[in-house]
DNA sequence: GTGTCAATTGTGGAATTCCACAATAGGAAG
DNA sequence: CTTCCTATTGTGGAATTCCACAATTGACAC
């Protein structure tokens, strides 16, 4: 019992050690083999529709499960994966699956999973409450029980090893330079539907004035349209909607 | 040291029967004060520059410190709110006022939050690496000095409690009707600084055709202009950039 | 089999944005 | 005090988007 709060404790520590993406997931491989799963899956998610397996970070599913998973385009049809997309807790595979209505297609992938080791799972979605960032899974090859601690530490160990894989993975983050306030203004209004000419009202300055202000966003964002620039000044958390 | 454990897995449990934010508020000051901290805010994050005050979930900060936050618009001068956007993980104020150049005003927030009984503090980013969307920030009246344990616990009920607040305080989210797979194809492209055209082209399809798509994401989000729907899609998590 | 919905294309004109070139005024920093 | 940056406004024309009105095809569901 309190054996698993020192094994996630002493992973975390050992977390901001790992320089490699290697290295991490071997250790988070280990660690959570003490809880009772085989393989895990660390991945962010995809736009609606799009391919799923560019997004992966870190994982160590069988290959030949991946392989089904990207031919069969397995993630847009997978009610685990659609629980993951609007789920901001933890959730076990056994609950998504319920959740659901059964289909065809889910009731495949269920069996294949299974005849493959990854029979139940529980995953952990990354974000808060409002936006999901990103999920990790875990599977095991019987039904998931976990008692409330595990369950938590489980979180914990995730949650730390997200972190550190982000880290290391995208060190070479999109960083767009900095708008002034007066741009951000403006670029705001836009993305909130207005026209420059309604901005120019709204701001009392002329329209020609709004403009060129977003023709400055657009050339520090390096955007070709202004949308684009919206776009980017949004992902860059520079303007809220 | 177990205890802490136990009132973490405790708090836990009980966030999940809280259905009012003042409920849930008073328990986790209560459990926070267990842990040594005095105060708790529980914010998203504004964007730059702008008011922060909208942003605040909940909090316990004495009024008075509240009143100079935002009297002195101290949110955009603070060095450890500063840090809260950048951080993705665990610090104390401390550590975020030494990373730091000391300006005068930074100095002048420190003595006064000090004065108030928020002498340090620790700073929980929620979010994963890549974008953070809230913090919770706890204050004590002595400098910060948590064993690895507690500091994860508290990690824990911060992560837990903020889950269950934005659900409380959130329910009424934003929901925008789903898009078809070739309006999402057309709007990705769009925020990528296309012009219709040249989407047209890309897609071997009329440049009207991908105007009627346009059209119709933009009835679909209630949106007055491309740029707008653009923006919706984007924090509805309908597209990615 | 009928109905609903997605995807596709078209026309023509109004509304809007984008761009190259220029210039003035004020504030902050060195 | 000089320099850099920001905010502001202007012109005119090219490029692009937006809109109202219409219609065909194919897929999926009841």
């Amino acid at each position: 019992m309190g054996q698993l709060v020192d094994v996630a404790m002493n992973f975390i520590e050992r977390c901001e050690r790992h320089s490699t993406l290697q290295a991490l997931v071997q250790d988070l491989s280990a660690t959570l083999k003490l809880f009772g799963f085989n393989y895990f899956m660390m991945t962010r998610l995809p736009a609606l529709g799009e391919d799923a397996e560019p997004y992966i970070i870190a994982h160590t599913w069988p290959n030949e499960w991946l392989v089904r998973y990207r031919e069969g385009k397995y993630f847009w049809h997978d009610p685990v994966s659609a629980f993951s997309l609007t789920r901001s807790r933890a959730f076990t595979w056994g609950e998504a699956r319920i959740g659901s209505r059964r289909t065809r297609i889910a009731g495949k992938i269920a069996s294949e999973a299974s005849s493959l080791g990854l029979a139940d799972g529980i995953g952990f979605p990354m974000g808060d409450a409002s936006s999901v960032q990103a999920v990790v899974s875990l599977a095991a090859d019987r039904p998931v029980d976990l008692d409330t601690l595990s369950r938590h530490m489980l979180h914990l160990v995730c949650l730390n090893a997200e972190m550190r894989a982000v880290e290391i993975y995208d060190k070479a983050s999109k960083v767009f330079a900095a708008l002034t306030d007066r741009e951000r203004e403006m670029l705001r209004w836009i993305a909130n539907g207005k026209a420059s000419e309604d901005v120019a009202d709204i701001l009392k300055v002329s329209r020609r004035t709004v403009e060129v202000h977003l023709q400055h966003a657009r050339q520090k964002l390096n955007a070709a349209t202004t949308t684009h620039a919206v776009a980017r000044a949004l992902i860059s958390r520079q303007i809220k909607l």
